[in-house]
DNA sequence: TACTTATATGCGTATAAAGGCATATGATAA
DNA sequence: TTATCATATGCCTTTATACGCATATAAGTA
């Protein structure tokens, strides 16, 4: 049972419940992510990479740029994420970190 | 965002997913649950406190036992549990858990 | 009262996880 | 090649959690 517990922990993180938020709307960088969570680049590159070995995102390089996505091909993990998103209007910095990604381009450094 | 995350380390836990999973489908007291699972009184005894404590289960004494059963007045937790039963079939331990339960009475000494 | 059964909890130990800072790696540009 | 930007990772410290064992509390019984 430990891949099933495994999720849930790796839930039990704010940091990375903003980064699922995110990125089940849209595909994001890792610099993005830093400048729409104010959160530090160590920091949110650990969280991607356990989000990656559990298999809840992928990862894709786009030259010097990291992209990360969700996948899609579990169904416990999308049914359960899916019930998150319901709840996500009793969370004020979710909703602004969506808010925020609209314009996540503006973290891009070259742009 | 602590409630969330709270309740996600809740259930990060092998043995707290084995007792919701009993305690959804009927009532029992902690002989029972200790009988069934064939684990300590103490680690279930703990394991309880901490899903009263964040509002998944209540305790109602009858007697010299304790009685748990599952609250069912938070959304997003019943809907995530509800996801989690959907794939219960996967984890044979809990599948025999919820067999031994039928027969949950007998863990009661005095039956 | 004394004894037994049911349950809760305190203490100690071992393990794991988060985050900061520094640094390594990889890609691009000058 | 050297410099710069993007990302990953190692080390360290702090904090949290699980579990075992012993014990406390509570109810029931003789």
């Amino acid at each position: 049972m430990n891949n099933l517990t495994n999720f849930y922990k790796i839930l039990s993180d704010e940091t990375r419940i903003r980064i699922l938020m995110l990125l089940k709307q849209k595909k994001l960088c890792v610099c993005e992510l830093c400048g729409i969570m104010e959160e530090s680049q160590p920091k949110i590159s650990k969280h991607l990479a356990k989000l990656r070995d559990i298999g809840l995102i992928i990862d894709e390089r786009h030259q010097q740029f990291v992209f990360y996505s969700l996948r899609k091909d579990n169904k416990l993990y999308l049914d359960t994420l899916n019930i998150l998103v319901e709840a996500i209007d009793d969370y004020p910095l979710i909703k602004k970190d969506l808010e925020k990604s609209k314009d996540a381009e503006k973290y891009i450094e070259s742009k």
